[in-house]
DNA sequence: TATGAATGAGCCTTCATTCAT
DNA sequence: CATGAATGAAGGCTCATTCAT
């Protein structure tokens, strides 16, 4: 596991940290958004944000750092709400909350998705470690879904289907997030989610 | 099906125009892979295409012409690779066959389809909507080859379904191209191919 | 003679004003030597001293009042160091002493003096006027030693002369500082101090 | 030796980097002598040097290139006027000339050699070594000089002498630069010239 | 008095684009 | 057609100074 990795701030008050931060990734996250991390400016975000571009730089070192703490703060919500459901035995009803759940988590933070995945590779070596990292760990809860279910007798999977049907129930999840352009125009959510599910499940021999 | 997006360039001779493209092309491919299309400057692209920052804009109006030159080019070879197992009979043997294709294309061209697929959004918007068509395109041909296997009683699929499924095959295919960070380590593409089809085949139902 | 310059400060306790400058000195002097000037920050300062940026700001206006304020100090100190041998009686026993000595405090000092000759040109108008006094006060100090040598008997210089060697002598001390780089290989304080000072007798005839 | 310290430049014409480096060189120590190398911008640079900021930027790559190029272009001034007299023969009549020669060149770039021992410590460190070494080699046409007289028998030195006295020599022309504010009132070059000769003369027991 | 968060003018530097040769 | 010097808008970041607590 990577340690978390720090970002300097010149600021000592830790509840003020916190707070500037959170509104310096709401505006991060607009911006990013809508027009790209390269071409979102410092004093914009600042703007955004509600304060001085001043400011802005007395919680941040580098304009990388707002990016880092941007996918930094979108896995670790990610994560907590998925972490909920994590408590599991083995069923492939568990799988299937799992799975909706989840899908419901990227259609709530489709932006942050959108945001992280295309930015992500501008943030400078030692955070991209750490941000992969984190997907790491996102696949992991899906593979220790799966490993339960096989050792339920739920599932038929070898350890090389398994790992790579982790990888392919983010990687469909995620497709929500990129292809809403698309998708959008022709089922809900819930069909979505449903209709993958099916075809998860039946992919992995039901 | 929008029109094809002009580049305007200050040469008449067409050979010229193609050469010089192609140069610029392969160039920045090397360099978006390398560091994304913004800190990729015009200079290098030159530099690495072998011509001078002036010849550059002979043949470019702006910078984002580059990026477009390079999607366009990328589809375009995609295409003219994927096209030529385009005429089917509608068997799973068909698909399959398709499938293994496509993948081998993603293999050898990953870092093309890390650029496009990275970059891409910095085009400006008439020049995404023509990209994106291309992208609906290439969903289009798995898409039709699924409704020859449901037309021939191969699949039993819903509308629904086939364009969903569409889409899926495509993203699957993708993975190998994104996350050859991870996959690359646990599988060969022969490998991940075979899994990845086995799993869509019995996600159709066989 | 410049009447003494100034800094204003919103405290009233002279003792604590007293305290607070003083080791904003000491912390201003580590820093200018260190970085110069220009690199110190008015943040690192206040570090440096013990205190906030914002205490620091209550004992003078400006950053420029903090070079001043050291090289008032070092120039105060220097002449209190040098006074202590001002009682002469016109001997070039007198002379060699008051050399011998300023020749230790610059040795002692040279931090100081490296910092005060090199950043004083910063110095706000009125305040570089104050300080340049102080340097001719410095020179006066050994031109009247040569005035009183002259007077005695023990040497033969011109007023012309007199001047320009009062001032040859401070600069030759100042050389110590200035080039220790290269002298403090090749000479000790005493071998040097002593060569000088039988260069400087000699080049007044003795 | 050093070897010649480098300045990145993006223009191939040479001789244009030689013109445009000498308008910048022109700029730049019009611009330190009157504010310093810190508070002078590169803006105003450019603006002075009669081009502009990007321009500027063609021929150096930071701030402290211009300041590199100025110290080193001024050294090499003062190393071609004084190398004119080197071919000598080791008379006393020889060192005369030299150091008559010597503060001539002083007068006519008082600007210059103020600048540059204000602000050489402001070069990064390779740049400063490289112009310390261009300093020690000025002292060592003065203690060539010395050292053939001494063959000579013109003068009787020691080498401890030898090498201080052609510091002192330098350091005494250098005072008609740095101290011309006091000095200016009370002496023309020629009454300083002759009076220092004489001093030193006198001082190296003629 | 002491603190330190907030401010924003201003600096250095980059780079897409133009145009005279 | 090709070249590359020139341009300047714009961006990231710093830091002296202020002021509410």
């Amino acid at each position: 596991m990577e340690k978390k990795h720090e970002v300097k701030t010149s600021v000592k008050d830790e509840n003020l940290i916190e707070k500037r931060r959170h509104q310096m990734i709401r505006a991060a996250v607009t911006l990013f958004k809508e027009k790209g991390f390269h071409r979102a400016t410092t004093r914009e975000i600042a703007k955004e944000a509600g304060f001085s571009i001043g400011t802005l730089y007395e919680y941040i070192r580098t304009k990388e750092d707002v990016l880092y703490l941007v996918c930094d703060s979108i896995y670790n919500e990610v994560h907590d709400k998925l972490s909920q459901i994590s408590a599991q035995n083995g069923t492939i009803e568990d799988l299937k909350t799992a799975i909706r759940h989840y899908y419901r988590v990227i259609d709530d933070m489709q932006d942050e998705f959108v945001v992280m995945y295309q930015e992500s590779k501008s943030l400078p070596k030692g955070a991209l470690e750490y941000v992969l990292n984190k997907e790491l760990e996102m696949i992991n809860i899906f593979r220790k879904i799966l490993v339960d279910c096989v050792q339920n007798g739920e599932l038929r999977l070898t350890e090389a289907q398994t790992n790579l049907y982790a990888h392919t129930i983010v990687v469909q999840g995620q497709m929500w997030a990129f292809r809403r352009w698309v998708l959008r125009k022709e089922y809900t959510l819930e069909q979505f989610t449903e209709l993958q599910i099916e075809f998860v499940l039946n992919g992995m021999g039901k």
